[in-house]
Parts: C-alpha cells; structure tokens; sequence
DNA sequence: TTAATTATTGATTGATAGTTCAATAATGAT
DNA sequence: ATCATTATTGAACTATCAATCAATAATTAA
C-alpha cells in the first residue's frame, strides 16, 4: 500500500559504520556518509531520524557483530582457556598489522563521547558487557573443570581480560611493532596460568 | 620596540588543554576556545597559528605535566615496585570518581586523531615513550635490586603496564564501579610478584 | 616626540555543518 | 484506472565552522 524501501538496512548500516570507525562520530559529515551510504540526505533522516541515531544504529551493528565474533572464537578451541589464549595470540597479530582497520569503533566511542552522552555510553557499555560476559563464561567452564587454577575469580579475571583488550586496542593506535604486543599478550596469558 | 604579549602563555595552553580534555578536539569549537582562553580569535592564530597547532601544544603542555606526576609519584615509595604500586591503587580510585576529569587526553587523542595525523600521532608517542621509560626504570632498578624477580623483563613488563594504564583509562570511560577498577589492578599487580 | 614594530580587537569571510521540504516516483487496495 | 500512502530526490535553509584582516593600541629605539 506504498512504496518500498529500496535499500538494505545492514548494507547501509555497515557502509556508515566503516566511515564512523574511520574517522569518528564528530568528524564523520553527513555529506560523507550520504556519499558512502549512497543514499540521498532525505533517505538517511526518514530511516535513521538523525546523525547520532544513524550513529546508535551502527554501534549496534558493530557490537552485535564484535560479540559474535568473539563468542565463535572462544568456541573454536579445544578447551575454554585455549580459546582465550588464541583469541589474544589473534589480536596481538591484528594489533601490529597496518592494513587492518585499527581500534574498536566501541573503544573510540568511549572515549570520543560517553563523556557527554548518556544514550551512546549506555549502549556501547550493553555491548562491552555481552563481551565480557564470553570471556566470563569461558573462565568460569574452566574454573568448573578444574583447567583455571581454584584461586583466581572468573569475573575478576574476565574484567581484566576486557580491561587488557582496550589496552590492546590503544597500543594498536600507537602503531607498534610486533614485538610491543607480543610481549603484551604474554603477560596477559601469564594470569591465565 | 613592539607591543608586548599580554597573556601567559602557560595559563592559554591550560585552558585550552581543559576544552580539548572534555570534548576532544573536533568537538571543541575555536568559539569555545575563544571563550575558555579570553583571547581574542585573532590573537590565538597570531600566537598559534592555527587550531590543529594549539592543540599540538596543549598536547606537550599535557604530556609534560603528566611525565612529571608519574615520575614523582614512582619516587614517593620505599621501593620502586612498591612506587609503582601505589601508582596503580591510586589510578584505580581515579578510575571510579565520577568528579575527576576522565580518561587522558592523550589516550583520548591518540583513538581521535591517530590515525589520520602523523604528527598528532608522533608527538603523541612521544610522550608515551617518557611516560613508559619512567616505568622501565623503576623495573630496571627493581630488578637489579632482586626486588623484581630475575625471570621478568623490565621492558617488557613496562609496556604490558602503560597498555594497563589505557586500559584503566578506557575502562573510566565506561563510569565502572569501584570494584571492577579494583579487580583490574589486582590482576595487573599479581605480576609484579 | 616621532617612527618602527608587534599585539589586540572583533567584525567578517567563504566553506561546510546538520537538517528540512516540496516535488516526484513507486507500490497495494479498491 | 484511481487513490492513498510511503520512499526518493536533491536543492535549499540556517547555523556554525576555522580563519582572516583592517583598525587600533602599546611598546622601544632614536
């Protein structure tokens, strides 16, 4: 009974996360994102009401995506604590490769503009905590097995983890030689112990 | 034989450093910079030549002070592991008040701006490195001493610490209780034995 | 006192920001 | 085939951006 939307949402939300994650929520003008949506400035406001929701939108997309990631690679070992071990040994490599996007656009976010926005900070803290909340299932199935030693604390450690992981995150803005977060990594894995 | 400069130069790169702070450095308008400086538009780019080159002072005038915090509080302690300590108990409960001005400019600075501007990126880096090599030598002296047992390497200890320190920095963004703070630098410290 | 030099003032500039809107196009229901 | 409804188009709007500049003020040297 009216006409159809012609685009497809993910495609769009993903071409706007890309420009967001490169540059940043402020620096990022809606002229850039209506040439990377390639979507016209009156499409962008009747689907998305706004830049910031735009925005809110795409850190959704990316948290959603971050976590399933993350949840698959945990999964992908042989026992909890490898998977973690891997994870990091991964993110090491992703740090000090200059051809992979850098950062975390939740980590920019943070930074950028939780400070003064309740709703952004709200929602990329949603997004941290369902990672968090991998890492603290893992910790806790080798608590449970006996593979991570009776003394330490899941969710201590797994606060930690995610701690460690945004410290990765800003090494990776420094560009860094590999050396920097390898040695990194291995005092990180050092607790795991 | 010309007219004399009538502000302090120190106090304008305070003020402007304070607004940076805040919003970061797209968000902060040189209106807003007119206003916390009290100069005039015209007397900032005489003196500074632009926005982007103000804003590279404050970051010197920022990382300078922030050297020399660091530099005195590893001194404070009986010890240096003992300094670095109490650095770390004390940038946890930094972490969790919500009235301390959050996170650090420079780590705000470096997920802003890195990673399109070199220099942004290099003077940035810079005082990293000062701010690490403080934290190198306090390990170095500590494992001369025997305090900081044979097996670790200071340097790279020191640069699992400074990537902690962002960590932390990001996690204050995230307005984290008191605990979690907590839980991170117990972690961090375990490694120090 | 005058001349030379530099700092300060604040209105103004052109460019670009985010957003809106009237005109047009495409669909399903009747 | 017509109508009601919603999507798309892209020019246009106001506000604000970083930056400039001519006029004025304050200093020292001569």
């Amino acid at each position: 009974m009216a006409r159809p939307i012609e685009f497809e949402r993910d495609q769009v939300l993903e071409k706007a996360m890309l420009a967001f994650w490169d540059q940043g929520y402020c620096a990022t003008s809606m002229t850039q994102l209506v040439k990377a949506t390639k979507l016209n400035p009156g499409s962008i406001y009747a689907a998305f009401k706004s830049k910031e929701e735009l925005f809110l939108a795409t850190l959704d997309h990316y948290g959603e995506a971050s976590a399933e990631k993350i949840s698959l690679a945990l999964k992908a070992s042989d026992s909890p604590l490898q998977g973690i071990r891997n994870y990091f040994r991964q993110l090491a490599a992703t740090t000090t490769n200059p051809k992979a996007q850098q950062s975390c656009l939740l980590v920019n976010t943070i930074l950028e503009l939780a400070h003064r926005n309740t709703k952004v900070r709200q929602r990329v803290n949603a997004h941290f905590e369902v990672i968090e909340s991998c890492f603290r299932s893992a910790l806790q199935a080798a608590h449970d097995s006996g593979e991570l030693s009776a003394d330490k604390d899941p969710t201590e450690v797994a606060t930690f983890l995610i701690s460690s992981i945004w410290g990765l995150r800003v090494l990776a803005g420094t560009g860094p030689a590999p050396a920097r977060a390898e040695a990194v990594v291995s005092q990180i894995l050092k607790l795991l112990d």
